[in-house]
DNA sequence: AAAATGACGGTGT
DNA sequence: TACACCGCCATTT
């Protein structure tokens, strides 16, 4: 069993409301490691928990969209976040109005 | 065990 | 704002 980082990241992911999206780096620092942004990713692209874990709601530091194993790719997860009502800046997401906020 | 890869982040140009 | 380079971590080969 894992029951560490990688646990840690998928349940996090899991926490992520609907209409809000977290960045790889904000994962990383709440599972305990501030720099390991990049293994996230490999979580989400691994993504095992795929209909349980809402990795399309995870997105880069500057709200870009990166990468997408799932179907639609980019574009695909572009328009689901719209449609969850995830507020867009161009190709990106606008951060500073649906960033995800652990708040307790 | 060592090297290569990747859905990143930050800084420099 | 866009592109390039370096540094970090975990997984895979």
């Amino acid at each position: 069993m894992k029951n560490s980082f990688e646990e840690k990241v998928y349940k996090l992911c899991r926490s992520i409301p609907k209409g809000k999206v977290a960045i790889y780096g904000q994962l990383a620092r709440l599972a305990g490691n501030r720099k390991a942004a990049r293994a996230v990713g490999y979580y989400m692209k691994t993504n095992e928990d795929v209909p349980h874990t809402p990795c399309h709601r995870v997105v880069a530091a500057d709200g870009s969209l990166t990468g997408y194993s799932g179907r639609g790719g980019i574009a695909g997860k572009r328009k689901m976040l719209i449609r969850e009502g995830v507020q867009f800046k161009k190709n990106k997401v606008d951060l500073g109005y649906s960033l995800w906020k652990k708040s307790s």
